[in-house]
DNA sequence: AAACTATATTCGTCGTAACGAATATAGTCA
DNA sequence: TGACTATATTCGTTACGACGAATATAGTTT
């Protein structure tokens, strides 16, 4: 991760949508977010590959789907000002919003209870 | 402040060396940021315009000089922001050079001691 | 008033980021 | 193999941000 792409990366509001997202539900898939989001799934995967490719994002593939999580190589203060990122923006819109579209996707991969 | 405009701002090098040397020295004017960044004058100025209408710096006069700070109402959890941001990259280039200009620059406004 | 210092703005240009639309790739299952 | 699902990429266009150069404005001093 460099400096210069990390802080690109936020100052587009899909992307900090999906960091959001991703903060709180640790990992997801293109699937989840694109529904959550409700924009063209291309759209989506344009602005991941942006986050991945700035390495604030890494991905992981099962079957078809492909899930997406904070790179784990992420620096410490990265991590924390990404916390007070989603702290200061999640309650106004259009983030509320995406949570419960997320919570009512449809074709969510099954997850195992713990 | 909206939220956009503080992403915006971070997104641009020159703001954030301009915002880490605020964050350290509470205020400072156009002459002391333009000598320790090395840059034209008018890009500072520029640049200062930004974050001011982005709601991040405010001004105030005193003779010719115009001195900036962190403008009082930004939220906290945008200063806390910035903390960590000034955190995780004072060390590298070019902040620490900003900050040894900054210590040789040119006519600087006299302050008093405390 | 003129001269001087400090700061701000305008202008024209250029690079780049985001977009919708279309299409391509990868993996699964019959 | 072919159908199907999930994801990624390319293409052409458009909008916008940053720049250098030049100039304008504001305040001070004589």
């Amino acid at each position: 991760m460099n400096e210069q792409s990390l802080f690109e990366s936020l100052s587009d509001e899909t992307r900090r949508r999906i960091l959001v997202l991703i903060l709180k539900h640790e990992e997801l898939c293109v699937c989840e977010l694109f529904q959550a989001l409700d924009v063209p799934q291309p759209k989506v995967s344009r602005h991941l590959a942006v986050l991945r490719e700035a390495g604030v994002l890494a991905q992981r593939r099962e079957g078809t789907w492909v899930f997406y999580r904070l790179d784990p190589q992420l620096p410490a203060w990265a991590y924390r000002m990404l916390g007070l990122m989603a702290e200061g923006v999640e309650n106004g819109i259009p983030y509320r919003e995406d949570a419960e579209r997320l919570a009512i996707a449809a074709n969510r991969p099954v997850r195992c209870a713990a």
